[in-house]
DNA sequence: AACAGAAATTTCATATACGAAAAATAAATT
DNA sequence: AATTTATTTTTCGTATATGAAATTTCTGTT
């Protein structure tokens, strides 16, 4: 099967491509890109070419010698490939209290703009009526980082590192989140917070959901 | 080299785990996730094992058949490989109006928590004073996607390919923002924004800096 | 405990990725 | 144009990834 010429790859989409026009980019010949990233130049040129089906861990060399993000070697950023007239550009809005809404007993959460498939960040706002770690339930934890912004109320933000700190509207966190971590609100009303979760990870968001879809299932219980 | 036993791959940090733990949580055989994935059981026993660094299409059908991003298959949940003392959560707090603070003539750039660096995320505090088109000046663009919500007032965001769109306090936008774009004010007191950038590249904060930076230059002239 | 069935691992033959060096092609210099 | 130099592609031997089938290990069940 595969007689020469043919590729063999089908598979890593545009990975091929994407280093050509990356070298062609920044004039770099195949013996550069070796040096930086410590691959032959005669496995560069076969991968480029389609010839072969890359190792993962020359994968890896690859994306950190270009200093180019997986992501990016899947997802190319769109464009010469595609016929140039169409546009890249995606925007969508969600206006206050728009979203796609999960309620829990003492959460409320409210994924916005989940129209846009394939984000880069995830924003979930959050309204925190929680007033108490037994209410948080069990701290949650996933994959990336997250950026915290407290819109209204006050929260106490627990991590499993930390010792636990008090925010007040304004107030911002940055955190890894594969911290275990629970917000709980320290105001009679619902604090409000606002959550960007990073996702080189399309589909963290589905994650996410899945995580709260968990705790929903096991509240019932 | 590498006798029996010894792993092999010492590349692909987790991905092994990662697909042990996946599929223990989901309580997948290996036979369920070889028709899952197309893979077969051998080899997919030899991954979670570290017994082989799989073939890059080998690694993009797991990702698929899993529904897991390639991104969190380098990015493992950190959990219990690394030895309990190393602790790897990372977290930064930035309070109200803290910030490493950026002024031009019609906008106050707060960057937080930039003590921690390579963030996935870039947080930026934005209040806006331009009131006009020619205040905002050029319209920027930069790598990446970019999550807006606004937290005070009212604003005008200018887009390379749709028509403005006019956001109050509350709303939030989602763009990719390799468009040009920009913000005004509508409101006579400034507005304050909140805006988060994806940053697929090392240094997004700071090309994003540089960007502000040639753009207080300009002002100077 | 002994067995049966299911699941995971290992074996082994084959296919394919890898790099060094050779060959072919392209670019620059005389 | 001819020659040299630089760059890319091919060839080919070795290492290793892959899947079918055999083996071992793990589960429950009587």
């Amino acid at each position: 099967m595969a007689d020469r010429d043919t590729p063999i790859s089908n598979e890593p989409p545009a990975l091929g491509k994407l280093l050509r026009d990356r070298r062609a980019h920044h004039g770099w010949t195949l013996a550069d890109v070796s040096s930086m990233t410590g691959i032959s130049t005669s496995t560069l040129s076969k991968i480029e070419n389609g010839l072969l089906s890359p190792t993962f861990d020359k994968v890896l060399q690859l994306s950190r010698g270009l200093g180019v993000e997986i992501a990016d070697l899947l997802d190319p950023p769109v464009t010469e490939d595609r016929s140039p007239a169409v546009v890249v550009g995606r925007r969508s809005v969600s206006r206050h209290y728009e979203g796609q809404q999960l309620d829990t007993k003492y959460y409320t959460y409210r994924y916005l703009c989940s129209d846009v498939a394939h984000k880069r960040i995830i924003p979930i706002y959050i309204e925190v009526r929680a007033k108490t770690i037994e209410q948080a339930g069990e701290m949650t934890s996933h994959v990336g980082e997250e950026f915290v912004h407290v819109l209204k109320g006050k929260v106490m933000l627990f991590s499993e590192y930390y010792e636990p700190i008090r925010l007040e509207a304004g107030d911002s966190v940055y955190l890894d989140s594969t911290m275990k971590h629970a917000y709980i609100s320290l105001t009679e009303e619902p604090s409000e917070i606002m959550i960007t979760c990073s996702s080189a990870t399309p589909n963290l968001a589905q994650t996410l959901r899945e995580i709260i879809k968990d705790r929903i299932l096991n509240e019932k219980q």
